[in-house]
RNA sequence: GCCCGGGUGGCGGAAUUGGUAUACGCGCAAGACUUAAAAUCUUGUGGUCGAAAGGCUGUGAGAGUUCGAGUCUCUCUCCGGGCACCA
C-alpha cells in the first residue's frame, strides 16, 4: 500500500472534526497548561509559511502535553479590527463586515487542513459586539482611572492611511503599515497613560521566562534614566537653565550649554548682536520637518551671545543653540561637557569650543591620553581640578556630588524615560468606536455600562476624511444621542481604537469566551492564568507585548486578573525566509505558498519540515528541496508499518540495540519537545526509524516498539501516524494515547568507549566494559602498538583521564 | 554611534555545555533495479598528501587560558535584527 497522504489527511481531519471536542479544554483539574498562539490577521490571502511554523510549534507542545494527562487550553481566534482590513476594504470598495467573515472561514479551513489541533469551542473574533462590549468596558475603567484622557498634542500623523499614529507605529519616519512618510499634525487625540507604569513594565521583565533580547527591546523602549537636573544661573541673573544629566561627575567639566531651538528661552536668550543670528537660525530650523531634521546628521547650531554662571566654579558659560538637543527629552537643555561625551565633542569641534578633562577613567587611560582623545568611559576614574572633590570617583562619589548640589539648592534628582503615552485615536472607520459621549456642559461622559457595546455602524462610504476626523462623524443619526448625565442632546466620540486595542485581553477571554456577564469569570482566569506557554514573532516586542502587558497590569489593580503579567513564558519563532535568504515578499517574489506544498507533499511533510529546518526561534531559509528527507522519512515509516502488519506474528526476541536506541530516542524527543528544539527530536527519529528498518529485515523488529516509536511522531505528523496506528488494527484514537516512558535501564553503557589522546590529539579509540578501573584502561592502552610508536622516544609527564571517556598522555 | 543575535562542509544545520567536530537532512558521485527515465535501494562524500595503512590540516581572523577550545577570555572583522542626536 502506498502513501497517500491526500486521502489520509482528509480522513483525519474528518474524524477529528467530529470528535473535536476531545481537544477541549476542562475548565478546572489538576495539571492545567495554557499554550497560546499569536491570533492572526485574517487577511484575504491566506495562512503563509510563518504562521504555520508557529503554530506547528504550539501544536506539538499541545498534542505531547495532552499525552502527558495535561488539561491544555489551546485556543485560536481573530485579531480582524485595523488598518490592513480597512485599507483592503477600501481597494475592494467591500464593507469590512462583509468580507472579514468570509477571510475567517477561509483561514480556519486552511489552519484544520493543516491538521492543527485548537480548541474551536473557544473561538473569539475581536470584531464582534460580543467580544469588543468588553474592550469598550475596560476603556472606561482606565477613564474613570484618569489613565484614558484626551488632550490635544503633536502627533504623527500617515497622509496615506489618513489617521494618527502611535510612536510605537512609526518607523524611522514612515508609517508601519504602508510606508508613507509621517507628518506633525495638532490633534485632540485619546491617550492612555503607559508612562504611570513605566517603572513596572521595567520591573517586572526580571520575572518572566522571555528571550533576553525582547525584553532588551522592551527596556530600551522604555528608556529609563535616573540623574540630576542643574540649575544654571544667567549671567544677568533673569532667569535660570535647567539641564538634566546623568553624569554629574563631570560637572566641572562644562564649557557651554545648549538649548533645543523649542525650549521657551531659545526665542528670548539672544543678547546684542546675535539676536538677529539666532532668530535667522531658529526660523529655519523649526520650519524644517521633523523627517528632514531626523534624517539629516549635520551639526548645526548658534551661539546666542548670553552667558550662564557654572554653580560651583562661577565661571561664565556661553550658551548655544542646536537642533542635536531634543526639546522632548529631559528639560530640553543640556549642559556640554566635550571631554566626556561624544556629541558635546563633535559640537564643541566644529564650533572651536573648549574642551576639559576633569575625569580620569583608570581602565581607558591609553584612549584618554592621545590628542584630542574623548572618553565615554567605563567605571569611574580620578576626578581632577577639584579640591572638594579629588581622588578616586565611585557612584558613592557622585552621588556626593550630587548631594553637594542638591543642598546648594542647585540640583535635584530626577528620572526620565523615552515612553510616551499611548495615542489612542484612529481617525478611521475599522475599529471598535470610543465609548464617550461628548457633551456641551458635562464635557467627556462615559457611556453607560447597560448601554455597551457602542455598536460600530455598517455604512457605505467609509473612506477616511483626512481631516482629522472619523468617517463616522457624518453619520448624523448615530453621532446624534443623549448626555447620559444632563439628558442634552450630545454627539458620540467618532474615534476609533487602534488595532492593537483587541489584542491587549484576547488571552484573558479564551479562558472564558461566551461569558455574557462578566469579560471573563475570576476563578477560570485564576486557573488558567498566566498564560505557559506563548507563541509568536518578534516584530510584536513593543507593540503587542507592551500594551497587553500595561493593559493586564491595569486589569491587575482593579483586582479583575489574579497576575502581575499575562505571559510567563514568550518564545518567538524565527522568520522563514525566501530561498535567496531574503524576507519573503511579494515585491521580491520569493513567497513560498504553503497550498502548493500540501499538494504535493502533505500536511504532515509540512509541518514537520518547518520543524526541521533549523532552531525553532532562528531565522532560516526555506528550501523546498530539503523537504524530500522529510517525505522520504514519512513513507520509510508507511513502508515500515506495512511490512509490520503483515509479519507481526513472529515471536521476536528482544533485542539491545534497538531498546537502547528506542530509549534514548523516548527520552531526546520528549526533552527536545519541552525545550522547542523540534528540530533534534526529528533527526532522532531518523535515526531510530533506519535502525528499525534495519532491524525488521533481520527479523528483530517487535510490532510494539514500533507503536511506541509511533506516538513519539504523532505531536509533529498526527495524519499519517493516526493512520498507520489504525491499520496496525487500534480502534482508538492514538490522541488517547500517553506519552512513552523511557527505561533507564537501557540508557546504561555496559562498555565504555575511550578515547586515547596523545598531547590532546586522538590516536585510538578502544571499547571495554563499564566497570574496567582506570589503571587497568591505562596499562592496556599504553602496551597499544599504536600508542607505543607515538610515545616512542618521548617522557610521560602527566596522564589525564576525564570522564570515563579519555585519556590523555602529555609528554614533553 | 549604541544595544542584542550570529559566523561550523557545496547547502540547511548537530555537538551531552571544556572532552571523538561536521549527527540528521539536502545536494553530489558510484553502483543496483529499469529498454530508458523518474521513484526506490546500497555505498561513499571537510580539505590535503598517499595505491593503502595512515599522516597533516580544519569551526570568520589573530592572540591567550588549559593536558585538551566550535564551546571560556581579550582584540579585530563580517552578516542579521533593533534603537537611533534620549544628555
Amino acid at each position: 500500500m502506498k502513501y497517500n497522504f491526500k486521502q489520509i489527511e482528509k480522513k483525519w481531519q474528518k474524524i477529528w472534526e467530529s470528535k473535536s471536542l476531545d481537544w477541549k479544554a476542562k475548565d478546572f483539574g489538576k495539571n492545567k497548561i495554557y499554550i497560546l498562539d499569536m491570533f492572526p490577521y485574517p487577511s484575504g490571502d491566506g495562512l503563509h509559511i510563518g504562521h504555520i511554523e508557529g503554530y506547528t510549534g504550539s501544536d506539538i507542545l499541545s498534542r505531547y502535553f495532552r499525552m502527558r494527562g495535561y488539561n491544555v487550553l489551546h485556543p485560536m481566534g481573530w485579531d480582524a479590527f485595523g488598518l490592513p482590513a480597512e485599507n483592503y476594504a477600501l481597494k475592494m470598495k467591500k464593507n469590512p463586515m462583509t468580507f472579514v467573515p468570509k477571510n475567517i472561514e477561509n483561514f480556519k479551513k486552511q489552519l484544520k487542513s493543516i491538521g492543527f489541533s485548537f480548541d474551536w469551542t473557544h473561538e473569539i473574533n475581536t470584531t464582534e459586539p460580543e467580544y469588543y462590549k468588553w474592550t469598550q468596558w475596560m476603556f472606561l475603567k482606565m477613564f474613570n482611572l484618569g489613565l484614558a484622557y484626551e488632550s490635544e498634542a503633536p502627533i504623527n500623523f500617515c497622509p496615506s492611511c489618513k489617521t494618527g499614529l502611535a510612536r510605537e507605529e512609526v518607523i524611522n519616519g514612515r508609517c508601519d503599515r504602508c510606508k508613507s512618510e509621517t507628518e506633525i499634525r495638532y490633534l485632540k487625540q485619546w491617550h492612555l497613560k503607559i508612562t504611570k507604569y513605566s517603572d513596572r513594565l521595567l520591573d517586572d521583565l526580571k520575572e518572566l521566562n522571555w528571550p533576553e533580547s525582547i525584553k532588551e527591546l522592551q527596556r530600551n523602549w522604555v528608556g529609563k534614566s535616573a540623574g540630576y537636573e542643574i540649575d544654571f544661573q544667567l549671567e544677568d541673573k533673569s532667569n535660570k537653565i535647567k539641564v538634566f544629566t546623568t553624569r554629574v561627575d563631570t560637572l566641572y567639566g562644562v564649557t557651554f550649554l545648549v538649548l533645543a531651538p523649542e525650549h521657551p528661552l531659545s526665542s528670548k536668550i539672544a543678547r546684542g548682536d546675535y539676536y538677529y543670528i539666532t532668530d535667522k537660525y531658529l526660523r529655519n530650523i523649526l520650519s524644517k520637518s521633523e523627517r528632514d531634521r531626523m534624517m539629516s546628521r549635520e551639526i548645526t547650531g548658534v551661539f546666542t551671545g548670553n552667558y550662564a554662571i557654572h554653580p560651583m566654579t562661577g565661571r561664565r558659560i556661553p550658551i548655544w543653540i542646536s537642533e542635536y538637543v531634543l526639546h522632548q527629552y529631559g528639560t530640553g537643555a543640556i549642559m556640554g561637557v566635550p571631554a566626556h561625551d561624544k556629541r558635546d565633542y563633535d559640537f564643541a569641534t566644529k564650533f572651536h569650543l573648549p574642551i576639559e578633562k576633569v575625569v580620569q577613567p583608570e581602565n581607558t587611560f591609553e584612549k584618554f591620553s592621545g590628542e584630542n582623545s574623548v572618553s565615554v568611559y567605563e567605571g569611574f576614574g580620578k576626578l581632577k581640578d577639584s579640591d572638594e572633590f579629588s581622588g578616586l570617583l565611585s557612584e558613592d562619589a557622585i552621588e556626593q556630588i550630587g548631594q553637594k548640589l542638591i543642598e546648594k539648592k542647585f540640583a535635584q534628582k530626577n528620572v526620565y524615560y523615552k515612553l510616551r503615552d499611548w495615542i489612542f485615536s484612529r481617525q478611521r472607520y475599522w475599529g471598535e468606536p470610543i465609548p464617550i459621549i461628548k457633551c456641551q456642559k458635562c464635557g467627556n461622559v462615559p457611556v453607560q455600562e447597560k448601554d455597551l457595546p457602542v455598536k460600530l455602524p455598517k455604512i457605505t462610504n467609509f473612506r477616511p476624511t483626512g481631516t482629522g476626523e472619523s468617517p463616522l462623524k457624518k453619520l448624523k443619526n448615530w453621532v446624534n444621542t443623549k448626555c447620559p448625565k444632563c439628558k442634552c442632546p450630545a454627539e458620540r466620540e467618532t474615534n476609533t481604537m487602534p488595532q492593537w486595542a483587541g489584542s491587549c485581553w484576547y488571552y484573558l477571554r479564551f479562558t472564558d469566551p461566551s461569558n455574557k456577564k462578566e469579560f471573563a469569570n475570576l476563578s477560570k482566569l485564576k486557573y488558567w492564568l498566566p498564560v505557559d506557554v506563548y507563541i509568536g514573532g518578534a516584530e510584536h516586542a513593543v507593540l503587542h507585548l507592551l500594551y497587553a502587558r500595561f493593559w493586564h497590569k491595569v486589569l491587575y489593580d482593579l483586582k479583575l486578573v489574579p497576575t502581575k503579567e499575562p505571559f510567563f513564558k514568550l518564545v518567538n519563532q524565527g522568520m522563514i525566509l525566501g530561498e535567496d535568504n531574503e524576507k519573503m515578499s511579494k515585491s521580491r517574489g520569493n513567497v513560498v505558498s504553503p497550498d502548493n506544498i500540501i499538494k504535493n507533499f502533505g500536511a504532515d511533510s509540512l509541518r514537520m519540515y518547518e520543524m526541521f529546518m533549523g532552531p525553532f526561534d532562528s531565522a532560516k531559509p526555506w528550501m523546498t528541496d530539503g523537504i524530500k528527507g522529510i517525505y522520504r522519512f514519512l513513507n520509510n515509516a508507511f513502508t515500515l508499518a506495512n511490512k509490520i502488519t503483515r509479519t507481526h506474528k513472529h515471536q521476536i526476541e528482544e533485542d539491545k540495540e534497538l531498546l537502547v536506541a528506542l530509549n534514548k530516542t523516548i527520552k531526546k524527543v520528549g526533552e527536545d519537545i519541552e525545550n522547542y528544539k523540534f528540530n533534534t527530536a526529528i533527526s532522532q527519529m531518523m535515526e531510530l526509524i533506519d535502525l528499525m528498518r534495519k532491524k525488521l529485515g533481520e527479523k528483530k523488529l517487535d510490532k510494539k516498539h514500533f507503536e511506541t516509536f509511533l506516538k513519539l511522531l504523532f505531536p509533529f505528523a498526527p495524519h499519517i501516524t493516526s493512520e498507520i496506528w489504525e491499520q496496525l488494527g487500534h480502534n482508538t484514537l492514538l490522541d488517547k494515547e500517553n506519552f512513552p516512558e523511557y527505561n533507564k535501564k537501557y540508557l546504561i553503557n555496559e562498555e565504555k568507549i575511550i578515547i586515547a589522546q596523545i598531547n590532546g590529539k586522538r590516536r585510538l579509540d578502544l571499547t571495554f566494559p563499564a566497570e574496567t578501573p582506570f589503571e587497568e584502561i591505562k596499562t592496556t592502552i599504553q602496551k597499544h602498538p599504536k600508542i607505543k610508536a607515538h610515545l616512542k622516544g618521548k617522557r610521560i609527564k602527566k596522564t589525564i583521564f576525564a570522564g570515563d571517556k579519555i585519556i590523555n598522555f602529555v609528554t614533553n
